[in-house]
DNA sequence: TATTCGTGGAA
DNA sequence: TTTCCAAGAAT
């Protein structure tokens, strides 16, 4: 069609990576590489569209799996609403598109989790339907191609890039001209140190010409993140022949909504071991008497787009965990089956830690004869 | 429209 | 160590 889309369709056929969804057209797989693709690089989400795909054949197991298995596979990924929606969706194909995945862009916008871009990605890759996509590295690239002043995201600079792709794009392989703008920007227009010796667009591309290329695409001014004091209590309590440990699923409305956590004790301010140890929620949970301090952490900082997390955590016997705690919300389980949940990376990585591995893993003066515990920093 | 939702790799 | 930011969507 247009010389632009010969030109990056060229390119694409002669540079694209090989990956696994690039050697099928089955919605299901196309919908579950493009969920995972949000905000993600495709190195850190190769390992999951794997591990997705061998365990759900169809989006009929999908829909059939329970919430906490998705979430567990999930796990480690991030964004996990994107999970949580995706099992919706599939859900919901299953009811109201009697397990068929729709073929009219329409249709695949009003499921759960999908969103202009990918409706459009899905639309183009699986049905040749000539819908533009439009993602971040879409409007770099279209940004640099025609210096487009408005920042990314505004509906003014979405506008003006639509209206350029509708124009471009090949209406005989739009999966593969959208997918080549997508690679492009991936690979050579990159938002630091573009290659635009290897790009195929350089000889008209305004931000190129005028050696503009860093001032585009106009960012907007983040906030800084907001801090937050996390003290999670990791309660020990022997029930032969086994130890249990109390879990809470987060709710709605925060981040990692409907994974769990240990019990949290949240504060405005870094508080010390005593603080703890002796606060009206330790006490109200625990009590006093009956709790040994088996270990506490130091303070671990974790990292998310929009919080910065300090963290303890603290590793306590306790008899009686469970008969303190509120009813809603808690439940108690076995140590050994901490594998069935889906957990925060920042749990995950805490429980996985050697050290903690090797507390957790000689716990037999703690059989309720009275032993010696030991604590460190 | 603005904000919020993770994580890990690179500079 | 800090900052940036990667195939967005929901609210």
């Amino acid at each position: 069609m247009s010389e632009f889309s010969d030109k990056i369709i060229n390119w694409y056929h002669l540079f694209k990576r090989d990956l696994p969804w690039r050697q099928t057209r089955n919605p299901f797989h196309i919908w579950l590489s493009e969920i995972i693709l949000q905000q993600t690089r495709v190195n850190q989400g190769l390992d999951y569209f794997l591990a997705f795909t061998h365990r759900f054949s169809t989006i009929e197991d999908l829909a059939l799996a329970s919430e906490n298995e998705v979430l567990r596979l999930w796990q480690g990924l991030g964004y996990y609403s994107r999970a949580r929606f995706l099992h919706e969706g599939a859900r919901q194909i299953i009811a109201n598109y009697d397990g068929k995945f729709p073929e009219e862009y329409d249709k695949i916008l009003t499921i759960k989790g999908i969103g202009e871009y990918t409706a459009a990605a899905i639309a183009s890759i699986c049905f040749d339907l000539p819908c533009p996509v439009l993602d971040g590295n879409v409007y770099r690239v279209m940004a640099r191609y025609r210096r487009i002043p408005d920042k990314v995201n505004s509906t003014k600079g979405k506008k003006k890039i639509y209206t350029c792709l509708h124009a471009l794009i090949d209406p005989r392989q739009p999966g593969n001209f959208n997918q080549a703008l997508m690679e492009l920007g991936a690979m050579v227009c990159t938002p630091r140190n573009p290659q635009c010796m290897d790009c195929p667009l350089h000889d008209s591309c305004e931000a190129f010409l005028a050696g503009e290329t860093g001032e585009y695409p106009v960012k907007t001014i983040k906030k800084v993140p907001q801090n937050r004091y996390f003290q999670y209590i990791i309660p020990l309590e022997y029930l032969a022949p086994d130890f249990y440990t109390i879990l809470y699923k987060r709710s709605l409305g925060d981040i990692w909504a409907r994974l769990f956590e240990f019990p949290l004790i949240e504060t405005e301010k870094e508080l010390s071991r005593d603080e703890i140890t002796q606060h009206p929620v330790f006490l109200n949970w625990f009590g006093q008497d009956k709790t040994r301090l088996l270990y506490f952490s130091h303070r671990i900082k974790h990292q998310l787009t929009h919080r910065t997390l300090y963290t303890r955590f603290y590793i306590i016997i306790s008899a009686n965990s469970l008969s303190n705690m509120p009813k809603h919300g808690f439940i108690r389980v076995k140590m050994n089956e901490l594998t069935h949940y889906p957990f925060p990376r920042l749990i995950e990585s805490f429980l996985s830690n050697p050290h903690i591995i090797n507390i957790l893993s000689d716990l037999s003066n703690f059989t309720g004869a009275s032993g010696s515990g030991k604590k460190q920093e």
